[in-house]
DNA sequence: TAATATTATAACAAATTTGCTATAATATTT
DNA sequence: AAATATTATAGCAAATTTGTTATAATATTA
């Protein structure tokens, strides 16, 4: 059983989910209260620690306000 | 222990792998094999049963030869 | 119609994420 | 420097996804 992950896009999303909370001026404990995920998942998140879902994606983007597109353009 | 799930997020977002799916003319076997994912897995994402991980949306964005943000780009 | 391809669904163990909590490390402010 | 805020990291049980395989249902083609 080959659980398999792209390492690279994993990194590359928590690092754009970082960058632009920080646009917003968010700290990862205020972006937690507004997605009501935990603080610690957060973190595992913008550190490319866990291969997280689509559904983050949704929930993320409407607490920082933009279209989830946005988390997945990278310069 | 509340594990909360987009719902909405995850059904469009599974239409939308199907719907870019069937512009390239392949089938969900195809993907799979394409992708290097389970057939099964291809199934349960298109229909919404799983809240798959943004690993795949790399993986099925190279499979499909689309830039990731393509497979979040909702009418 | 019959044959074939495609899609839907199910069950299981293993791997991973998640919520939860706590603590250490680092940065920022007073 | 001291106090405070922020970030990093860890461990655990529970929930979920994933790979694997198999079978049923539906559509497509001969």
């Amino acid at each position: 059983m080959k659980y398999s992950r792209h390492e690279a896009g994993i990194k590359k999303f928590g690092l754009r989910v970082k960058e632009l909370r920080l646009q917003k001026g968010f700290s990862e404990e205020q972006l937690a209260w507004e997605t009501g995920l935990e603080f610690s998942q957060i973190n595992r998140i913008e550190n490319g620690k866990i291969n997280t879902s689509i559904s983050n994606i949704f929930i993320i983007a409407e607490a920082l306000k933009i279209e989830p597109q946005e988390l997945l353009r990278f310069k």
